[in-house]
DNA sequence: TTGCGGATTAGACTCATTCTAACTGTGTAG
DNA sequence: CTACACAGTTAGAATGAGTCTAATCCGCAA
């Protein structure tokens, strides 16, 4: 069950939502209560479901706004970063994704062998993997080369 | 513009069709084609878009079939490739996901440093990445570790 | 009190994707 | 030749995550 946020939890939402200049409401310490207290890398529709049992009133909006709220203060990340359309591309070699924020493009980076083995070697024994996907997210000076 | 296909990728088509048991079409030789024409990630809508200049009945669900077909048949590769909702993590260290088929389940991965610094090193000069995602897919046997 | 502004709310809306049911075209058994 | 089967295609409806909007709430300052 979802338990009280613990002195040191409460002080660091507080400081987190103070240095971006928002405040701690019942709302946002309800949504950061059930983050902490299950660290199963919810959805936000689990997030509300469980943050409901403890304030009933709460809407679903509200924690859309909450996590987003989070999110902008580095209080939690996001897993599932990218959610636009989704995109393909029919190059098949081992390879990793660039999204350049400014233009929205995507451009391949070639993902080297002994890179994609050190990558491998960090999964805990019984964990196997099938697909790996890597994207960068930021800004490329580079010019329009042909990416792929 | 897009050019018809080569000789050497209607072969490649086909044979991957075949051998998944499906016959090349005109609709799926248009997407493909599309697909090779300009690498640039394209999203299904600007497929949709481009392959009905050739075609003009194309419909966005056979766009959608097509490009399923070719994933299916490892002609194409899907880069946003989870689609589902947004996940949120309390968890602030660098870290991988590894996402397991059978359960959905999202576990962490630590992520050494000197494993995020081979990673930061494949990019070509000029691009510059804040945020960087990894994520794993494939299946774990174990136990119910506390994932976080 | 009054008024302001941030936070919250319900519900409408958007938009990518999936589903459904009808239709088409080709191949094959009779 | 005929007809049945079946994969593929189609338009449009349905779904579902996420966003937007406009109304309301609430604490605080004038």
């Amino acid at each position: 069950m979802i338990q009280n946020l613990t002195e040191h939890d409460r002080e660091h939402l507080q400081e987190a939502l103070g240095k971006s200049g928002q405040k701690v409401t019942p709302q946002r310490e309800a949504v950061f209560t059930v983050l902490l207290a299950e660290r199963d890398h919810p959805t936000v529709d689990e997030v509300f479901q469980r943050a409901r049992e403890v304030m009933p009133g709460l809407s679903l909006a509200t924690v859309y706004n909450c996590l987003e709220t989070f999110v902008g203060c580095g209080l939690v990340r996001q897993v599932n970063h990218e959610r636009e359309s989704t995109r393909y591309c029919p190059n098949l070699a081992p390879h990793a994704h660039f999204r350049d924020k400014a233009t929205g493009r995507v451009h391949d980076i070639e993902l080297p062998p002994e890179v994609l083995k050190s990558l491998r070697s960090i999964l805990p024994p019984g964990f196997d993997s099938e697909v790996i996907e890597i994207s960068f997210h930021g800004r490329a000076q580079a010019k329009d080369s042909p990416s792929n």
